[in-house]
DNA sequence: CCCCGTAGGTTAACGGTGTTAGGTTAACGC
DNA sequence: GCGTTAACCTAACACCGTTAACCTACGGGG
């Protein structure tokens, strides 16, 4: 079983590991992951509840073998939005953001447990795909800030900051991700029913709205605020 | 029992359910939400675990209840910050940010099952004190905009936005609350080990980092953009 | 050929969980 | 005195994650 078939005969059920990874996910996808119980996974596999301590040593290392392949399709979402958008674009942070979104409305229950998780639970997630996704909007933010579509340095009056210059790109992507990731997180708890903009999948309306905001913040100011009329799609 | 004692005899041990949200609410503390079992709670008060069913109609229900507090508490984090500065003045805003992330970080199970509640299980969560925290925030930025020291529009070239003007208290309300939202959750689950910037509790200087690019998409650009030279305490 | 190790399961059980059903006891109003 | 009700109780149900012990088929080495 360790060594896979080609997938060419895939239309027999799955076996062994990958049949148990698949039941977990519909079963985290759909009820949650406290709806992910051993045992039901195991009945959806047509096993009983310990053979699964052969593929995997617990729950816990089960739900991050999911939130794992949950994090490559998270990848796939960032880097298909950054391919339709050249390097160091306003565009491709912006289209990073909204691919952020996306993924996150799209697959609430994987998101909800891919950020959920407390740190003394992270154990096999030490090393994830592109650092979870934050190496590629690291990446944007340098490229766009050699491309000089984005501040270069802090604001003004600020030299006696704490953090070093040498992370600028790093504060920056964290800022980023920070604004984008509160938003969800806000969203999928209900947060946004208590202001009165809107019902639900308001969401991507509150990121339109928040460009402005940020982007004056970020663009440089000398040449042309205006340059940014009708940018996203 | 219903009849509260006239909290002269405080003393002797708390009865019912004075007694049992507060062994609630030190198990949550402590061990989190999924440590908080029924059973626990009415060893800690001295009393079957069924006993709760008289005060409460199950565990959420007693979760809730505990996260009510938290709001409340919470709420005092923020009013206290907001007392400290003048009405209207963009510190105050600042401060508040600061007092957000102060109690996220000195209550951590607390904002953990404060922002986790999926929404079906807000129930008796429906009406919290200052909207959770959200209408503090929301005056503050209404003030500051009637002040003067807040852009009282959007930036440029969006008169096309799906959300009314009406609606901008609510979407600059929700931008600054996404932002440290989303910095405390991050930094809760381990995703700042991820950039290269610092240890445990660098929360706040990123916070800090994080102000000049928000203070310049949100501080009004033509009375002098270097006014904010040392404004934080 | 036999034997042993291993992959891939099995059943039974332990201690834990939230919750329900039904019974008991004491206090209080009429 | 009597009925009601608040404030408990024990027993039990149906789950849960996990462990221990056992079984079975198969593949390779002596």
């Amino acid at each position: 079983m360790t060594v896979v078939e080609k997938d060419q005969d895939r239309a027999e059920p799955a076996h062994g590991e990958t049949a148990i990874l698949e039941a977990a996910r519909d079963l985290l996808v759909n009820r949650g992951v406290d709806g992910l119980s051993m045992r039901q996974v195991a009945e959806q596999v047509g096993v009983s509840a310990t053979a699964i301590y052969h593929y995997f040593s617990g729950k816990q290392d089960l739900v991050n073998r999911v939130v794992l392949r949950a994090f490559e399709r998270f990848g796939s979402y960032l880097r298909d939005a950054m391919a339709q958008h050249p390097e160091g674009s306003i565009e491709r942070i912006e289209a990073l953001g909204y691919a952020y979104l996306r993924f996150a409305l799209e697959n609430q229950e994987y998101y909800r447990v891919m950020f959920h998780i407390h740190p003394e639970q992270r154990d096999s997630l030490e090393a994830l795909p592109d650092g979870g996704g934050y190496d590629l909007l690291r990446q944007a933010v340098v490229d766009a800030v050699a491309a000089g579509t984005i501040r270069g340095q802090r604001g003004s009056g600020d030299a006696d900051l704490t953090l070093s210059q040498d992370a600028y790109p790093d504060t920056l992507a964290m800022y980023l991700w920070s604004t984008v990731h509160g938003l969800v997180t806000l969203a999928l708890c209900g947060a946004t029913d208590h202001c009165n903009i809107g019902g639900p999948a308001s969401v991507f309306s509150l990121y339109e709205a928040f460009t402005p905001f940020i982007a004056e913040g970020i663009v440089v100011p000398q040449h042309g605020n205006e340059a940014k009329k009708e940018s996203n799609q």
